[in-house]
DNA sequence: CCCCTGTATGGGAGCGCTCCCACGCCGGGG
DNA sequence: CCCCGGCGTGGGAGCGCTCCCATACAGGGG
């Protein structure tokens, strides 16, 4: 039954014997107030215990100073990744960092989609990261188009109707150094578990693999190659079918250590031995491939720096300079983790 | 620049040739309107593409809309375990529901943490959902202090001082249903690798297994019990002490699936068969435990359940009916998923 | 000694919404 | 036929803040 209301602006003012220009001065730290002023009004804020209210001050700005982080993937794939703890975590220390909140966003049904773009696309939030890793979403274009700042986690798959902001990993170059630690290893007959053809990070991971290849001068056999979707048992298929056409393989370059940790299941049940009759390298660098018999080989992303890019261009290029910045493209290096596995 | 100025409920009016009062009744739904009045505002609306400014709502019904998910676990701990996304989930889908906005916040250090307490007690948000396994959290406390709708996620360690709404999983019961399994197949010699003995999970999932060892007249002798972090290599050195304190147990449940991971490698480094010599049983379902060789029988969490209980209690009873509201305890059944590692 | 410049400050206007009071109109009972 | 009640509606007030114009005062130059 309290009722009591928070203090306002007015009241610190009064307190202060300043008028509520002066205390707004004193807040936002803008223009020049003389040090007495100032100390009186800081005075009265502590004993108030003063909180600005944000709603006021959005309604004035037309600004919210909040983001929203959009997880558009199906949560099921991406939440349990450190992949996606790696990127709160970054994000959140830097938007902590610049007073900004982050509104998380999950969209399961095309519904909540709808909704959602609706929702951002309504000046509810200052800008929006969008961790969207399959082709087909609509989102970014959509809010581009609306003049939503957007910065996106990872490369759009195809180019954008308008050019956007993003942060990427260079799976090209992750996935090339794994390939080239097996070439250096000594293996000839290199398969590769890929990812999905229709996500980017799935495609730059061939690619890069591919590259590794060409550059040693080792073919590029069709049969040393199939699709995976990520996960474990979808790895320890995709091993399956590798074995089945080309039993003389020495090595695989699998594109997600969850896939590797199918793979290696597999390789097991086949009887060969790992790194001895077949070297494993993954990808990602999850906690479990520590620990696995042998400990995996792996590539790992700075997830945590790649949330911490991604605010940062929101907040001080996409926000910032709005619709008029130049779109930029940062990405970033991953590393080699050698271990026993390959 | 564009610079166009989003269409405000004064235009919607105008366009429908109503009273500002109306349209706000129409959105709101609140009071009656006739139908064709209200079917010439929802033309308007859609017309103009309006959006309802939440600011200037909250503004005048002092009501933000928004709650709060705090996680106040160094998030390292927390992020990546399938407890937190399942919990995110079930959270996300019950807020989406009631129109409510989802603030992610996390707390590193100890300044984010106080700058939180005063952020969340400033009546930014309509109320908090805080996940915090530790005993030495002042959060709870000092927003049901400041008159915050709270929900914790998990029991409180301690009575607190202001009584809290909680949601809670059945440790006791869960561990209990382990342990018991372990008996059922005929082991006598029972080791548990425990949680940490200053988080509530921990303590419960002991005691769970100390009743069911109880109530099958088994002796709880000290050597077959060991504290471990919950981590992966905390449950290999656990395991270790356990095996030189009591080389001859014959079954172990450990209080979460990481560390079963790690006394599962112990265990085989030691020469011992699973489940032959010596029956393990883990705690959590994450996704590692399906794969693991053997598969690991383990407890299934309702995270996402726990999620959605957290996120209804909050807005239908804690914000609802205020600070008077009875404080309601919800705890909520595991899930034995047997395998055959015991 | 006055004017002009610059710095420090007060306070009106107004952001977009909800709340609520007041008003017009209708129909039924007296 | 008039009055009263109630429904549907219009619009003033005001939420707490920032913006900006106006004012006040202090100095320095003419």
């Amino acid at each position: 039954m309290g009722e009591e209301r928070r203090p306002t602006l007015e009241m610190v003012a009064r307190r202060a014997g300043v008028g509520r220009g002066t205390v707004s001065r004193v807040i936002n730290g803008s223009s020049r107030v003389s040090p007495d002023t100032r100390e009186a009004v800081r005075a009265a804020i502590a004993e108030l215990g003063y909180v600005p209210n944000r709603a006021a001050r959005a309604l004035v700005t037309r600004r919210t100073d909040t983001v929203a982080l959009v997880v558009s993937e199906p949560e099921e794939r991406l939440f349990d990744q450190p992949f996606f703890s790696g990127i709160v975590r970054g994000v959140s220390a830097v938007l902590t960092d610049r007073g900004l909140q982050l509104l998380l966003a999950t969209a399961r049904t095309a519904a909540d989609h709808e909704r959602l773009g609706d929702y951002l696309s309504g000046g509810h939030v200052d800008g929006v990261l969008l961790v969207s890793l399959h082709t087909d979403d609509p989102l970014p274009d959509r809010l581009a188009g609306a003049g939503v700042p957007v910065v996106l986690g990872g490369r759009p798959l195809y180019p954008p109707r308008h050019p956007v902001h993003y942060v990427d990993i260079d799976n090209v170059g992750g996935a090339a150094s794994a390939t080239r630690r097996l070439i250096e290893g000594g293996r000839r007959r290199i398969a590769t578990v890929a990812g999905p053809a229709d996500m980017a990070a799935g495609q730059d991971r061939l690619r890069g693999h591919r590259e590794a290849l060409a550059e040693a001068g080792l073919p590029d056999a069709p049969e040393l190659t199939v699709h995976g979707d990520f996960s474990h048992d979808g790895g320890a298929r995709a091993m399956r079918e590798l074995l089945d056409a080309a039993p003389d393989l020495d090595a695989v370059f699998a594109a997600s250590d969850d896939m590797a940790l199918g793979v290696l299941r597999t390789l097991r049940e086949s009887g060969r031995r790992v790194p001895e009759d077949v070297a494993l390298v993954g990808y990602d660098d999850t906690a479990a491939a520590a620990h696995t018999d042998p400990p995996l080989t792996t590539v790992h992303q700075p997830t945590e720096r790649m949330g911490g890019e991604m605010a940062r261009l929101l907040a001080d290029t996409a926000i910032a300079e709005g619709p008029d910045a130049k779109p930029q493209a940062v990405v970033l290096d991953t590393r080699l983790v050698v271990r026993e596995s390959g």
